[in-house]
RNA sequence: GGCCCCAUCGUCUAACGGUUAGGACGCCGGCUUUUCAAGCCGUUAAUCCGGGUUCGAUUCCCGGUGGGGUCACCA
């Protein structure tokens, strides 16, 4: 194999259903790999076993791919290749590295034939760019079923063909095609054809450290997008999974991935896909988003509910996006708060229930007081001052004035939000107005 | 079971024979302007075991153990 040889990867998925996190990542490194080296990543849908196959997945992988940003330069589909395949086994059964078989069929209703390939029967070594050389004999393999029939070839012959005419000169795929690698390497030979490069990906895990499947595990990529992550850091949460580059640098853009990866740093172990760690990058590259894309994104999460609201506006929104950011990892959690009533305080009067009023054990009289003095002292800030930090310093003057902060500032909290759990006074005070502000403290004040 | 691959904190990982075994996520604790969130600071925590080789092993070799993959007329 001579090394000026374009790098040409590739994407194999079936559509049998949604791919999990672990099919993402071989995409993801096999398309690295390719735009890093300035090579081709082709996609191939393969599709071959209809019986199998499920409405709508291929669409769905196109779909997650195109949102990851993982583009193609090649699409194909296995199916389309059906003559190639015939001829390629009439050439093989015509070499004599092939045979027709007729045995019992596997259904139990009678005989059929079958074409099996002619083994060797020799030691064949995987030149493994991550795990080095492996060596299997292949006698055990015996004499393999390399198609159905004469028109319905295997896995391993079709995969085989189509790499080969789709020009893939690296295979980089997950460590379970590694074992049947040598079989694939005996048809690639026994056609005369060059052998690819190949690289195996350690497993990616599930949480009981078993291999990611269809069954178990199976999250479509399409999930996270709804879910409100960002495609870019789904990227570069799943690239560090299995590769890093060596550096203590953890959050990286597209680019830097591209420009950074190789597969000499391939890890050789299996690893576990971390969602927690998933949200903490999520948080991060949302800090890294411009505002207008920020904004886009909460507007597209934000329920009708809240826009609803009268007293909702495009400087309200503004307003509120520091706030919501800092409290999110992904954007559907703004959904998630809105629609728990958590953010109404913000938009509407809430209700105030004077049993919570009170800071730990202080009397409804004294707390009453305390909110009378804050009051006053928010009555005294001009409308043009009436900002978050002059309202603090104001408010805080107060509070630090007495042996505790808390039995003034709970109260005024509370009042204003009418929530246990809450942003902190002042950035409420701000965001709602002086006038409503005040109304509010003075309905609390009525009430006691 | 045969064959193959793998093995550092709970998790993702760094350390290409010499480090107090480093970082990140999470956890826990503290701080910050009551609460929550965020932020900051800090703590806890690992080389699977046994032999070699070597002045010296996380690192190299062998064995064991453990885990995983694969052995289809599924891809």
């Amino acid at each position: 194999m001579s090394n000026n040889t374009q790098v040409i990867t590739r994407f194999a998925p079936s559509p049998t259903g949604a791919a999990h996190a672990g099919s993402y990542r071989s995409a993801m490194f096999a398309w690295l790999y390719a735009r890093h080296t300035g090579g081709k990543f082709v996609l191939r849908i393969e599709d071959t076993d209809t019986a199998r196959n499920q409405d709508g997945s291929d669409t769905q992988i196109l779909e997650s791919l195109a949102w990851l940003g993982i583009n193609y330069d090649e699409l194909y589909y296995q199916s389309k290749a059906i003559e190639r395949h015939q001829e390629i086994i009439n050439e093989l059964i015509a070499k004599g590295s092939a045979y027709v078989s007729t045995e019992p069929a596997k259904d139990g209703n009678g005989m059929k034939d079958v074409i099996r390939f002619r083994n060797p029967n020799k030691s064949v070594t995987v030149h493994d760019m991550i795990r080095g050389d492996v060596t299997v004999d292949t006698t055990d393999l015996g004499d393999f079923v390399i198609a159905r029939t004469i028109n319905e070839p295997v896995f391993h012959l079709a995969n085989v063909i189509d790499d080969h005419d789709e020009g893939v000169t690296y295979v980089i795929r997950a460590e379970e095609h590694l074992a049947n690698t040598p079989r694939q390497i005996l048809i690639f030979e026994a056609l005369g054809w060059e052998v690819p490069h190949y690289a195996h990906l350690p497993l990616v895990l599930g949480p009981d450290k078993l291999k990611l499947s269809k069954r178990r595990g199976a999250l479509s990529m399409l999930t996270y997008r709804d879910k409100g992550y960002l495609p870019e850091a789904v990227l570069n949460c799943v690239a560090l999974v299995g590769w890093n580059p060596g550096t203590e640098q953890e959050i990286f853009s597209r680019e830097e991935l591209i420009a950074l990866f190789d597969l000499d740093r391939v890890q050789k172990g299996g690893a576990m896909f971390s969602e927690e760690k998933l949200n903490w990058f999520n948080r991060e590259h949302i800090k890294r988003l411009s505002p207008e894309k920020i904004r886009e994104y909460v507007l597209q999460y934000l329920p009708d509910r809240i826009k609803n609201f009268e007293t909702y506006s495009e400087e309200k929104l503004t307003a509120l996006i520091p706030i919501l950011i800092e409290r999110i990892a992904t954007f559907g959690e703004v959904t998630t708060l809105a629609e728990a009533g958590e953010l109404d305080f913000f938009f509407v009067t809430p209700t105030i229930d004077t049993a919570l009023l009170s800071f730990k054990g202080i009397e409804l009289s004294e707390t009453k007081v305390h909110l009378q003095q804050v009051q006053n002292i928010l009555e005294g800030i001009s409308e043009e001052s009436w900002t978050l930090d002059e309202i603090k310093e104001q408010v805080m003057k107060y509070a630090d004035s007495l042996p505790k902060r808390g039995p003034a500032l709970h109260p005024l909290r509370f009042s204003l939000s009418g929530r246990e759990k809450s942003p902190d006074p002042f950035t409420i005070s701000a965001f709602i107005g002086k006038t409503e502000t005040l109304a509010r403290i003075s309905t609390t004040l009525s009430r006691i």
